[in-house]
DNA sequence: GATCGACCGACCGACTGTCTGTCTGTCACT
DNA sequence: AGTGACAGACAGACAGTCGGTCGGTCGATC
């Protein structure tokens, strides 16, 4: 049975259908016939939208960053909110996404999170590690013209802590317990107080305040 | 021809195959049948001595991470050397590794660097930082005692600091020009200092006397 | 303004080449 | 005769290709 429809709309047919196999199955373990199938097309097809199995998983990853991103922006531009509490609040928003029905994503964050995914999980953090700090660093300057943060480096400062936020909370680490992940969790608000150069105790506290919603995930 | 060997010989005598093929190749690029036949073996034989072709990775990873962290421990080790000097030599040690004629891994630091082999590259992104920090912090707690660290948190820091490190120095960072790379450099040490509670300039310093060997690396 | 035909691009599915991992069996040494 | 290293034919799966088909569209023609 042929079905015709729109370029784009098979595109994304096919897009929401690996979305979802490769949650459940990792990017490897789903085989370009699963996707067929489960879209309803023949090989032919799927190779005449995209050109490789990669080429699927990138154009995910990409309307997966764009959904991401934006969100962390629309956040970030919010000048109305406290500098720190909207650093933490642009966190929150990389961190929860999706759900706010936009529809597409909806899977991707689980996949970050599986180290069978190597390759996507290498091009995810790819994404974070040079869309989010530029995204954050206006926001500490405004914090050092308000006196509230001290470094010369306010960018490379975002870089490392977004990098190590990502490699530590991000990844596989089950093997921590509750108490070494709150315990981390301290030591990394601690050493991000030094590194902005902010008072100690300055995120700590503006973190417990609006900390409800944050927390028990997973 | 049919060749015995003790296995031992035989696994070393793939995994260097493997070793050198990967460096080439990547993982995914280079198949289990190159590397049979560069050992001059036959599938079965590769098969009798590994499970899998991941396993083989495995194997090298280990083979690599053995030297590479024993090379690390020992220069840590020599308390006649001052600890900020200590520290780099260290840091030294895992960038240059091999070379001194231990045989294995000779490749092996070449492949970490391309971001093709994403499984190899996240696998010993896991063992330098599981590796690396226990065996730096040592260290900064002889230099928190000596007075010239402070840090509630020097595990942590070295944590930071190796993930940051590797995930920005070490990678495919090939879009960054020299100065962009030095700026990168002195925004770092700076933000070490502070991490680790040092007198500004302190790190810089002792970088400077022995900065010859290090630099011009590709 | 209804019909026709050329054209475009979405779609199909058999097919190719490659690759990993398995299995049965052989050989040498003890 | 038993054990472990070794061999290579083989199976099964998979990514990607290719020639060809079919449906819709749009301009020309009646």
């Amino acid at each position: 049975m042929r079905v015709v429809k729109e370029a784009e709309e098979r595109r994304n047919e096919i897009l929401d259908a690996a979305d979802e196999l490769f949650g459940q199955k990792g990017f490897d373990g789903t085989s370009t016939n699963d996707i067929l199938v489960k879209v309803g097309i023949a090989r032919g097809t799927l190779y005449h939208h995209f050109k490789s199995k990669e080429d699927i998983m990138d154009a995910l990853i990409e309307r997966y960053s764009i959904n991401l991103l934006g969100a962390a922006q629309e956040v970030a531009l919010d000048k109305s909110v406290p500098v720190i509490e909207r650093i933490l609040r642009v966190v929150m928003a990389l961190n929860i996404s999706s759900e706010n029905g936009s529809g597409s994503g909806k899977e991707i964050m689980e996949h970050i999170h599986r180290p069978q995914n190597a390759l996507m999980h290498q091009k995810i953090q790819k994404v974070i590690i040079s869309g989010v700090p530029p995204i954050l660093t206006p926001i500490i300057r405004e914090g050092i013209e308000q006196g509230k943060f001290n470094t010369p480096y306010p960018y490379e400062c975002m870089e490392m802590v977004i990098v190590y936020a990502n490699a530590i909370f991000d990844d596989d680490r089950v093997d921590l317990t509750n108490e070494e992940r709150t315990s981390r969790m301290l030591s990394f608000i601690f050493n991000v107080e030094r590194l902005l150069g902010a008072e100690s105790g300055s995120l700590m506290n503006v973190m417990q305040i609006l900390g409800k919603g944050r927390d028990g995930n997973e």
